[in-house]
DNA sequence: CGTATAATAGGAGATATCTCATACTTTGGA
DNA sequence: TCCAAAGTATGAGATATCTCCTATTATACG
């Protein structure tokens, strides 16, 4: 992580949207973090000594299960919070957060904002409703999902993952998180090589038909807005 | 829906957990709803009148999807908040909510209401943890869910929905809730009353071995502590 | 450097689930 | 009262997906 000295923290949350989102009294304890791709904004039970919010980038929330196996959860980009129930919460049991490409926070030391934050009105009134965005898009996405196979919820995490045309997520990883077995994933990702869509490249799949994976991919929900 | 005249609502926010969530000032706008099985909290589209509490009991929230039909969204019970988006956000489209067992709700009129708790420090953290909660709760169910074939699921929803050990759901909604299809639904019903899990009763389903239908059920979750 | 463990890879048969077809019954209006 | 639409039921064949098995690389670590 590089604390990033040239933007002024003032002169972004001077701007909307963070002008509306965070009271003025934090500006003196901002600060703006950039994390490179694989690097870790927080490692799983720590408790996050920030509160960040994606400024840009993307970035991979994991947790592990009892059974000892670490699970992707999913993915935040920017405009999302991480630490937020850890703010409101502090015993709240923190996950895994890995940056997935380059990604700029804002970053904000708990420690200092965390009363100033519980008493903003104006804050908790835009994370709440951030949270029931969230819910809402989450239960859309899951009931539509459900009713799809495998051809279309993986087109969508390929591009959800894809870094500069490039996937390379780890099929174990991308198995659980889809909620299919090791040997099916294979299957179809051998389906979209052999129709031209994704071209192995040693352990890592260049994309070669994006647009075709995007059909497979938005008739998730293409079909829920024609039909 | 009756408006419950006995229950004195000052005794009731007198004391936890209303207590903690709601500021005193609502006191005077409050008032206990009670709702027969069937009957419905909220029309979808129409802006609600109240903001429901749940005290008791549990109700199912419906929308319609594009395609003009109406599916089953999830079920609510004691301690979920109705018309919370819309309280956050005027525009919000709402959904429809339906009691599916006597309900009885603390129903504060947004119109009186609304100003005071959004400008309520307390009310909106509670709000926003009850928010960040059901996230967590979502999407670990989701999840694990997608890993269990439709025979746990089922027993799940039967559990959810059954009312004095009797479910009868629709069998046409609850395929689309489980994201099955109609015809295997039926299937695995089938099986459930062949193993004498459950009495086929003209057009509703009688449960007659509870427990088995919750170890089916509680599988999923087992698995995830023991494994 | 060598070995244990995780990840990759693919074959084959078993299940779960879907689609399509068809028929009967209930229900809500015109 | 009667019809159209929705719900219920069931059969049969097609797919999607799983489980089990077996090899072959990577990767971590003593």
């Amino acid at each position: 992580m590089k604390k990033n000295q040239q933007t002024t923290v003032e002169q972004l949350l001077a701007q909307p949207p963070l002008k509306t989102i965070f009271p003025e009294a934090i500006a003196k304890f901002a600060e703006v973090h950039d994390f490179e791709a694989g690097e870790f904004l927080n490692v799983e039970g720590d408790e996050p000594a920030y509160l960040y919010y994606i400024l840009s980038g993307k970035v991979k929330v994991y947790f592990t299960q009892s059974n000892g196996k670490v699970a992707l959860l999913h993915f935040l980009s920017a405009h999302s919070f991480i630490g937020d129930m850890e703010l409101l919460e502090a015993r709240y049991y923190s996950k895994g957060v890995q940056a997935s490409t380059a990604t700029r926070c804002l970053a904000l030391p708990t420690t200092y904002v965390r009363e100033l934050l519980l008493n903003d009105v104006a804050f908790l009134r835009h994370l709440a409703l951030y949270l029931s965005k969230k819910i809402m898009h989450n239960s859309a996405k899951m009931s539509q999902s459900l009713a799809y196979p495998l051809e279309n919820r993986l087109a969508e995490f390929i591009l959800m993952s894809e870094n500069d045309n490039i996937y390379q997520e780890k099929h174990t990883e991308a198995a659980e998180f889809l909620g299919v077995s090791y040997r099916h994933l294979l299957h179809v990702l051998a389906q979209f090589v052999a129709r031209g869509w994704l071209e192995k490249d040693g352990r890592s799949y260049i994309l070669r038909h994006k647009s075709a994976l995007q059909d497979m991919a938005t008739s998730i929900f293409a079909t829920a807005i024609t039909d």
